[in-house]
DNA sequence: CAGTGGTCTAGACCACGCG
DNA sequence: GCGTGGTCTAGACCACTGC
């Protein structure tokens, strides 16, 4: 540093708002988000260079990027490679989660009519461990899978990776273990398949970092979380019919789920210590 | 580096998996979320040293750094300064996200016993932009806040961030407004001081980057996303009694939702085109 | 005190997208 | 070609923890 100053950090716009011991880093981190919060850089706007950034905050190139780094894990920016920095749209689009089942009875027709689906396995293989435990199945178990992906028909963005388990001796054989798409919601196919009905159901929320391969198969920029549900259906006797999984990229979709609420009090949801 | 070698990381045990081309960094990455995947690193087992692994992939700290930023990122691993770098449990606590209603009605009593309560604001306020949304209301429109961190009663560890917003003309001058902690669920509190039934739900379900406070407040590892929920209640009128927002850290919870499936059509939710 | 991770620097070269 | 971000290095010093 050519002067004395240690810690100064564009002094006088953000050395008061921070403790001046923060990170330089940080405080770089501070102002821009400030000036994204509050109007100044909108979303789809393009930041200044790093280099520029780097004269203007007086710090070297590594703090920058770090400073960078942190607000593109809060979901705030993107980078892309050769063009530059941007401000992230953040509106999300809403899906339904819920309202699936009765909307589908009604207009017996496939759940996601504004999704293109494409089916990247159907048959048997071995399930996963975490379905396992909720199928209630040793891990390894034979199962009959069906993998996919969807895509948004209008942008041709993927918008979520799912995927269906169901007990081999209720699928095998049927059309539920080829991999052409389903002519309506699975869940009716497997009613008229097994003549039982879907009655009760299970859902796990995660919110967790992708895999690699998630990130790759979503499109998702470094460091947007993923959201994990994990279904499990149950005819009235408590049996599996399906567990299905969807992951959707969490800085583009937020869930939707609409219920009624009971009005008398309920003893038959187990109360399960927790 | 000492010999013309380039891209050369821990030859022989790594440079065939992914194409010589990947980044050293990736490559690093990738040789212990092996190691940590197939438990030769098991849960809360400490890493080597950074300056070990600089020696033993032959890369520079940064590098190593970088490398360890990603799986801190993937929520596999946890450095604790001055101490070390450690493979993360992966155990999530379950919690009941539905059941709540008709459980609490059967009870009477607290939705969430195991947790201790700290109430940090009650009275009235300034509805947030993302509230006043779902509530249908003005951004700015003064209402009743019930702000509250729940902490594990046993392990002492923050585990939910929460707020409830009710319509001014409904809570206030009632205990709602008041920063003791309710002797009973809120929505029982609500139902007896209005007269009116909670009957519908809207749950928003989104996965994102903590904000600065929420790290803070919940202990998050840096990288780790947090889950909120967004609860909008409504009597059978359609008149909003109560809006509430969750926000837990998903590296350590899970939310699980239990509920019927119908058997009949619905057409009461509406279609939203979505 | 020694060992750990956290911050910071001043460079270098590469890969990408666009004009 | 030029400007952008992506990768990588060899250092330095600080801050935290436990012995």
């Amino acid at each position: 540093m050519p002067c004395g100053a240690k810690n100064r950090v564009e002094e006088g716009t953000m050395a008061d708002e921070l403790g001046a011991r923060a990170p330089k880093y940080h405080r770089v981190a501070d102002a821009l988000r400030r000036e994204i919060k509050n109007g100044d850089l909108p979303p789809g706007h393009r930041l200044p260079a790093e280099t520029t950034l780097v004269e203007r905050f007086r710090v070297s190139l590594p703090t920058i990027r770090q400073a960078l780094g942190v607000l593109r894990a809060e979901g705030l920016i993107e980078s892309r490679h050769g063009i530059g920095t941007f401000v992230k749209e953040q509106r999300r689009l809403q899906r339904r989660s819920r309202g699936r089942y009765g909307n589908a009875r009604n207009h017996q027709k496939l759940l996601t009519h504004h999704l293109r689906h494409e089916i990247l396995f159907a048959g048997r293989g071995q399930v996963p461990a975490h379905i396992a435990e909720v199928m209630g199945v040793e891990p390894g178990t034979e199962v009959v899978i069906r993998r996919r992906h969807l895509f948004n028909k209008e942008t041709n963005q993927p918008e979520e990776i799912g995927a269906s388990y169901f007990p081999v001796e209720m699928a095998d054989g049927t059309f539920l273990a080829e991999p052409e798409v389903a002519p309506k919601a699975l869940f009716l196919c497997v009613e008229e398949l097994t003549g039982r009905k879907y009655s009760q159901a299970q859902d796990q929320w995660i919110a967790r970092m992708p895999t690699a391969e998630e990130s790759a198969a979503l499109d998702l920029p470094t460091g947007a979380p993923v959201l994990h549900v994990i279904h499990c259906a149950r005819d009235e006797n408590g049996d599996v019919l399906e567990v299905s999984e969807s992951v959707w990229p969490a800085d583009r979709v937020v869930l939707i789920d609409e219920y009624p609420i009971d009005q008398e009090p309920d003893d038959s949801a187990a109360p399960s210590e927790i």
